[in-house]
DNA sequence: GCAGTATTTGGCTATATTGCCAAATAGTTG
DNA sequence: CAACTATTTGGCAATATAGCCAAATACTGC
């Protein structure tokens, strides 16, 4: 072993690219609850189901959903819940970062 | 209050978006171990130092690590090592999406 | 197979990111 | 203050993302 690789960091940044929007965080977040359909993602989030589509196709690829089409419906899961656990860590930032600004402008 | 609020998830999504790029993922993992200049940061990546410097200027503005200027160098420093913790979760989603691909390759 | 519903894909434009170079800034030393 | 070093900023070209519309695809029921 000798670097992290250029490689590994890579995909670790592609998975971090694939939560890094409003909307992707918002699915992820709905589907930690439970498998979802694209229509009720597409009424979650308020955009085209296009678009949608679009989003859940890059968190699949990025290996953090799987779909399951039944019937005319296509069903969305989250495959790692422990990406829910970073968002207590970016939490924290946000706080400090909200401290640390209103210190320098208070 | 009513939903998880835009705003919200727009800021986390700017934390995430910090961190998704190899470079400043290896910029943080250098960080993890302790203080930089700039200049060892630039060793390590091995980029121009404009931009490695506007890497740090990013992760900086997302709250993630501080500048402390001594002298003619500037030390940048990781403000929320629990950052760290996510890679293992990240880890899990690669190698799980890595198992995933052989058994539909192979 | 035709009409209807759910989803994906292609195409396009607007916007954002990346990374280099050159120039500006900040601190050090004589 | 001039020469030097470390870093940041501005500018620019290349590339990537986002989101809409329209068209294609996949499945259902008649």
């Amino acid at each position: 072993m000798k670097k992290p690789g250029q490689d590994k960091l890579q995909r670790r940044a592609n998975i971090l690219k694939a939560l890094a929007h409003p909307s992707r965080l918002m699915m992820v977040d709905e589907l930690s609850k439970g498998e979802r359909c694209v229509c009720e993602l597409r009424e979650l989030v308020g955009a085209d189901m296009s678009t949608v589509s679009k989003h859940l196709t890059l968190l699949k690829k990025a290996g953090l959903v799987e779909s399951d089409k039944r019937g005319l419906q296509v069903f969305y899961k989250l495959l790692s819940p422990c990406v829910m656990n970073f968002f207590t860590c970016v939490e924290s930032v946000i706080d400090a970062h909200k401290k640390e600004n209103s210190a320098v402008a208070g």
